[in-house]
DNA sequence: GTGCTGATTGTTCGA
DNA sequence: TCGAACAATCAGCAC
């Protein structure tokens, strides 16, 4: 087992980086991600991952754009925190279709996670009638990738 | 070479 | 009802 806890040095990187101290729930990334791999060596491999939020779906665009506007800067610490800025500064309509993607990841994610449940509760015998391999979210939501508004990233 | 860490917000789920 | 965990991302660094 590799269980390796620089607490120690990259902690005192953390301090140097905490200056946010108005975060809402005070970081809680300080979940070990050891003890999270041990959790996630019980928990089902095949359970379908969360879907991202209505940030998430921003963030995926904005590393695309900040990364472009930004090619030096790579580190996900920045980009985290540049789109976390702009996104409260963001008004809820410009969140709107954000929003909307977030839902329709949900709706899915709630299908997903209720073929789980069932799978389940029949007996997790033959999990590989569940290809979760493959992005369930094709077809249908079609519409997902109209979200091509490229004018909200018009930061100066 | 492997794998955790950081930084962000929102959502989910367990206690 | 509250709070912790987790979702994506990837360079950097410790072991």
């Amino acid at each position: 087992m590799k269980v390796v806890k620089r607490k120690g040095t990259v902690k005192d990187k953390k301090e140097a980086l905490k200056p946010v101290d108005d975060r809402k729930v005070g970081k809680r990334k300080a979940a070990p991600k050891a003890e999270k791999s041990s959790k996630l060596a019980k928990k089902d491999v095949n359970k379908p991952k969360r879907p991202p939020s209505a940030f998430f779906v921003f963030l995926e665009e904005f590393r695309k754009t900040y990364k472009q506007e930004h090619p030096n800067v790579t580190a996900v610490s920045a980009v985290g925190k540049a789109a976390g800025e702009k996104w409260r500064a963001m008004s809820n309509s410009e969140k709107a279709p954000y929003e909307d993607k977030a839902a329709k990841r949900k709706s899915d994610y709630e299908k997903l996670i209720t073929a789980y449940n069932k799978k389940q509760e029949n007996g997790s015998d033959d999990e590989e009638g569940f290809d979760r391999s493959k992005p369930e979210v094709s077809g249908e939501n079609d519409e997902d990738e109209e979200v091509e508004d490229d004018d909200d990233e018009d930061d100066d």
